[in-house]
DNA sequence: CGCCAGATTGACACGGCTCAAGCGGTGTGG
DNA sequence: CCACACCGCTTGAGCCGTGTCAATCTGGCG
C-alpha cells in the first residue's frame, strides 16, 4: 500500500495500557480515559508516508501508535539530518499546539498507525481534564533533555559510543512501551537513517556495527537488534538513563527496564492545583 | 569578586522593557506587569559562579538579565558539551518547573546579574496570570527548536559553516534584547567554550576563525565580534531565522533585525481561554 | 616585572568520509 | 519458475578535515 485510510473502529479509541504512552505519569484515571477516548480517530500509514511536509501548515496533533517515524531536516546542499526518532508512544509534533507550523518533516520509517487530534479536540481535552495539559508541557521538556542528550553523543562521543549509546536508549525506551522483548527489539532503520540520526555516513555506521558485533555486544539480524551485553554496551558508552527522565511515566509501566535504569530519586513535579487558561486554536 | 550578592533594590524589579524577555508576545500588559514584579530578586553573579551544580537539586527559575551563561554537561572521560548558551533574557532552567534536578550544571561566562523566582512564586504567578504559564510553555518549545538546529548544525556541516551559524544566531538573539549595537556585539566566550558548544577543538575554532576573518566576513576584536557581511556569513552557512520563532516576540521588540530574519507569516497562537490547572512545587 | 589565561601557529596523526565495487535478499514481470 | 532490478548491506583503498601535541605570542593584572 502506498496511501493512508482512516479508520475509527477496532479499537475505537487508543488504549493508553496497550501503548503506554509516556505522559502516564501525570494522569489521574479520569483523565487518562479521557486521553483515550479523544484518540479515537486513526491512520493506517505505510513506510515512506509524509506525515508532515517540511514547512507545511499543521493543525492537529499525531500520536505514533505504531511503527517508527523520523521528524528530519533538509539542509540547503541537500544532506538530511534526523532530529528525532520516534517509537510507539511517542508524540510526533508537540509544537503543534503552540505554533502552526514546524521547520521539520516527519516521515513513517516502517508500516504504522497513527492517532490525529485536531488542535480544537485537544484543546476542549485541555478544558475538561487540565492534568493532561500539564502532561503534555512535561513531555516537551522530556524531549528537550532527549535533544541535549544526543546532541552531546554526536557531539563529544566517537561513532562507536554514539552508536552504542543509541541502542541503549531505544531499548529502554522500546521497553517502556512494551515493544522489546528481553534484550532485543525490531529495528526498521537503514544503516543510513541511522547515519542522519547520528550525523555519520552509512558506511561508517556500517562499519560501526561490524566493531560492535565483533565485539560480541550486540547483532543485528532480520531487522532485529539484540543486544547481547548490556553491561558492556552502557558502559562502553557511559549510557546512564536519567536524561530520558523515566519519572514521568508511570510507575506501573515502568518494569522490567535493564539494570542501572531505575528513575532513581528524581521527583516528578505533580498535584495539579492552581488553574491557568491555555490558549485555544 | 568571586562570590554573589543579593540585592533587591535599584532596580527592584525587572523591567521586561528593558530586557526583552522573549516571551513577550504571549503576555498582555496586566501579566507583563506582573511578570515584572515577580521578578524582584536578584542576585549579582561573577563570571564563573555556579548557577546550578550538576545533578543538583533546583528549585527556583532563573532569568538571566545580564552577562552569558552556559548550560553544560561533563562526560564520563572528561569531555565537556555546551548543550546551551544563555544570553540576557533566557530563561535559564525551563525544566525546573517540573523537575526537580536537571542532568546539567550552570556556570556564568561573564559577570552579571540573574532574577530568581521560587518555584511556589512562579506557580501563584501562574494561578494570577495564566498567560505567563503559556509564554513559558511556548518558550519551552523554542528551546526544543534550537537545540534542533545547532544538532543539525554540528551533525551536517563544516566547522566554518557551523561557527558561522552560531555566530548568526547570536547577533539575531541579541539585536532583539538589544544588546547589539549593528552588526556587533560583545562576547565573552573564549574559544574553548565556542569549541565545547560546537563539538569541536579549541585549536580548530582558532583556525576557523582566522578562515572567516580571512574572508572579511568578520572580525574580533576585545571580546567583541563584528559581522562585516551579514549577507556573505548568512549565506555561507545557510542561516535561516525561523527556527528561532521569531513570532514569539511582541511585535515591539523585533525590530533592527539582520535582512531575512522576519518572522514572515508564521504564527503564534494564543488568545488563551480554557482554563486548566497546573502543578504547584 | 613576572605571571597567567587565552589566542595563535606548526607538524603530524587519525577517525571518519568518499568513491567504488560486490553481494544478498526480495519483489516483479515474463 | 526464472531473470532481472533494486535496495540495502558489506568491504576496500585512499583522502581530508579535524584532533593532538607542543611551542610561542599577547594582553591584562598583581
Amino acid at each position: 500500500m502506498t496511501g493512508s485510510a482512516v479508520s475509527t473502529d477496532t479499537p475505537n479509541c487508543l488504549k493508553l495500557s496497550a501503548t503506554r504512552l509516556w505522559i502516564s505519569a501525570d494522569l489521574d484515571a479520569a483523565s487518562r480515559t479521557a486521553l483515550e477516548r479523544a484518540c479515537s480517530t486513526f491512520r493506517e500509514v505505510s513506510a515512506g508516508t509524509e506525515l508532515l511536509g517540511s514547512d507545511a501548515h499543521a493543525d492537529a496533533l499525531h500520536v505514533l501508535v505504531d511503527g517508527w517515524a523520523v521528524r528530519y531536516k533538509i539542509m540547503e546542499q541537500g544532506a538530511r539530518f534526523i532530529s528525532a526518532l520516534l517509537v510507539p508512544g511517542d508524540i510526533c509534533n508537540l509544537d503543534v499546539l503552540r505554533f502552526d507550523r514546524g521547520d521539520y518533516g516527519m516521515t513513517m520509517v516502517s508500516d504504522g498507525r497513527v492517532a490525529v487530534l485536531p488542535r480544537a479536540r485537544v484543546n476542549a481535552l485541555f478544558a475538561s481534564h487540565s492534568p493532561v495539559a500539564v502532561a503534555l508541557w512535561s513531555l516537551g521538556l522530556v524531549e528537550n533533555s532527549m535533544l541535549m542528550e544526543r546532541m552531546t553523543s554526536i557531539a563529544r562521543r566517537s561513532a562507536m559510543h554514539c552508536v552504542a549509546h543509541l541502542l541503549c536508549e531505544l531499548l529502554v525506551r522500546l521497553r517502556v512501551v512494551g515493544k522489546a522483548e528481553g534484550n532485543s527489539f525490531e529495528f526498521p532503520l537503514t544503516q543510513e537513517l541511522v547515519a542522519d540520526a547520528l550525523g555519520m555516513t552509512a558506511v561508517h555506521v556500517n562499519r560501526t556495527m561490524r566493531s560492535l558485533r565483533a565485539m560480541g555486544l550486540v547483532s543485528v539480524q532480520n531487522r532485529r537488534v539484540t543486544i547481547h551485553d548490556w553491561a558492556g554496551l552502557s558502559m562502553l558508552c557511559g549510557f546512564r538513563a536519567e536524561y530520558l527522565r523515566l519519572e514521568t511515566i508511570a510507575e506501573e509501566y515502568v518494569r522490567e527496564l535493564p539494570p542501572g535504569t531505575a528513575s532513581s530519586e528524581k521527583r516528578l513535579l505533580r498535584n495539579p492545583v492552581e488553574r491557568f487558561s491555555i490558549p485555544s486554536l
